[in-house]
DNA sequence: GATGAATGAGTATTCATTCAT
DNA sequence: AATGAATGAATACTCATTCAT
């Protein structure tokens, strides 16, 4: 099933390698700018700042990046990329429809716990730009990927038939994404968190299971 | 049932008539910026232009502000007070919980169409300042009211007992604000506006239902 | 004579009156950007180096000039407005045609030589924005004067009756001019100076002379 | 008579010769260079640029050109090349000095059309470097070639015995050169040309006769 | 000779903020 | 309260030039 997606996730893996270079300067700026980014925030983070973490040259970045601004999708893709990779590595190991969602539903607050800086760089950067279309462009796979869980489940007759799916993965997708989000930007109590997670799965559960 | 709310409300309320000057330059400072950052974005919109568009004098903003910065809680605030007004105005007049979550749903896309350029100031003007949970606490009168109307649902027996209200009230709130952006940001076809709400509606309410 | 051209000259004034403000900044700004730029040439003269001259901020410098390459038409305008009310006050002391010829060149080489390098600057400044045409509107109330002078020269019946004032006009300044530069930019020997002019004059008197 | 001149000329000549290289490349970046500059402005043309339109690469400029400034002598001794090339060639076949006189007006006016941005970024590229000595020096063999041609009138009686030929050569060549620029620049209407152009020799003849 | 990736110095311009009036 | 002239810090981006291949 996941066969299919690769290729895709290739596609965005072959996009990173066509930049990379020689000393790999492409994925040196990249982390650099990640790191700086999420630390300082996009605004006080200055060219200057990357390329000093980077050890380039300052003309260097606009060898790789045409501005500033063009940081921002290549951060996204990349955030997703290791999303989506995580995700589907840990989902794989899974049969059942019920226990995917499970995993989903605690990598996704795994993930969100660990790139939560660059998460939050990547929604503003991108509605900064007005450029949130983007970002659905980016999550596309992500999408993809999703919908042919819920396809499976629905052909095990485990998950409701008449759901649509393209809107459904990407309602279930946001709704997880969004806990999670609020779950650690709020700094709630780390020993809620099984329960609330319990809340979030058992909320999509009655969604989505057959009746 | 607004009325125990209508003392935040106030509080909210109260925080602007503070400001509220002999020829309401507050208002007039706080309705240019937001007509001005939204449609130049926050970045490229200057103090210059703002106070141009409000016909006040450049150091008069910083009697009202104490920064760029704070403009955004201040318009996020309005955002909210301006939403959950006409949904409470709107949701008042049912009184069955299935039908007001159908008013609820209307209402959200109606004002997410109205007012795109200011959510998505909202989201990255909060997101750049790190303030994320100061949206949270912005949309703490929102939580409140629905979590109102899941209790109200839940005593009539049509709304699942066992479900917990508040993380409950905000899944809903984000997922159908989620659902109603991504409609209006990837500008897909008004036709199938009235099939995506019911799908939307449908997914809520197989969750909501009482079993 | 020179009265109705006051009026220009006048108009001249009052632009450059306009932007008199209270401690005189424009002036200030102008007169270190002229020194500065004549010194180390317009490309090596950074906004930085002429406020420092000026003693004034870095922002101020935007408050007078729309840009870099706004000071160039000021500068100009400038040197129009010295040599013109230089040449007008030697000359307005002859009351015959060939003298006042002869005033004109020798004061043209004059001022060439105290402003040699403010000239080139204009020259190359305006050329650099293509804005030469800029160059002939600055140098109008130049051209008019001298056309004053030939016509009067004619209605005495000393100048060439058939000549066309507004060409001659320009022909005979430019030559004069022209001939100051090249003998000042090409550091001819001094001692030559007198015979140069005197060939200089020679050459136009035959020009325009009655026959 | 174009004889002796052509020493010089070949002097020019060989510093060109000098650098035809195999593939032509100096000649190849020298017109991309002329073609680039002439449409930006030199300030807005960058090495980029002209490389590109020239076909080789960044540093392959370099190994023809010391700077960018060098440019600029380069590109205006192409332009005198030129110029001179053409006027000889419609001069010669001419015996009478007014006739050649006539044909000298008419080939710079045409010129001065042709190459009018190559002229103005001559005048702006040597003034910037306060280099107009440079054009001096360069416009030499013109200057001397024209000095024949009074000499040669002065010779046969039709030219005023006693004028300085060398610096009425100079005199008379700006002369006409300026005018010509004017016309072209000041973008006076074409139906004028021919009466503009008499005046011009007109004002030349009553200087350059014999008395 | 040719290349073109890498360099890093250099700067015009913007704009949030202040403060004397 | 209101003004708006003045400030000066801050920075993205350019591009001439070099040099290892």
């Amino acid at each position: 099933m996941e066969q299919q997606f690769n290729e895709k996730t290739d596609s965005n893996a072959t996009t990173t390698q066509a930049k990379q270079t020689a000393d790999g300067k492409y994925a040196k700026i990249l982390q650099s700018a990640i790191a700086v980014i999420s630390e300082k925030g996009l605004d006080k983070t200055s060219i200057s700042d990357i390329v000093k973490k980077a050890g380039v040259a300052q003309g260097t970045f606009y060898l790789y990046f045409e501005s500033k601004t063009a940081l921002i999708p290549a951060i996204a893709n990349n955030l997703l990329t290791i999303t989506l990779g995580a995700i589907k590595e840990k989902v794989q190991h899974e049969s059942d429809v019920w226990r995917k969602l499970e995993v989903f539903v605690d990598e996704t607050f795994h993930i969100t716990e660990a790139y939560r800086d660059v998460i939050v760089l990547c929604y503003s950067g991108l509605a900064i730009d007005n450029s949130l279309e983007k970002w659905e462009a980016i999550y596309q796979p992500y999408y993809d990927w999703f919908e042919h869980i819920l396809i499976k489940g629905i052909e095990s007759k485990q998950l409701y038939a008449h759901m649509h799916v393209e809107w459904t993965s990407r309602m279930v997708i946001n709704l997880v994404e969004n806990a999670a989000e609020r779950f650690y930007i709020g700094k709630e109590q780390q020993n809620t968190i099984e329960v609330y997670k319990s809340e979030v799965i058992a909320f999509l559960q009655r969604s989505l299971e057959a009746r």
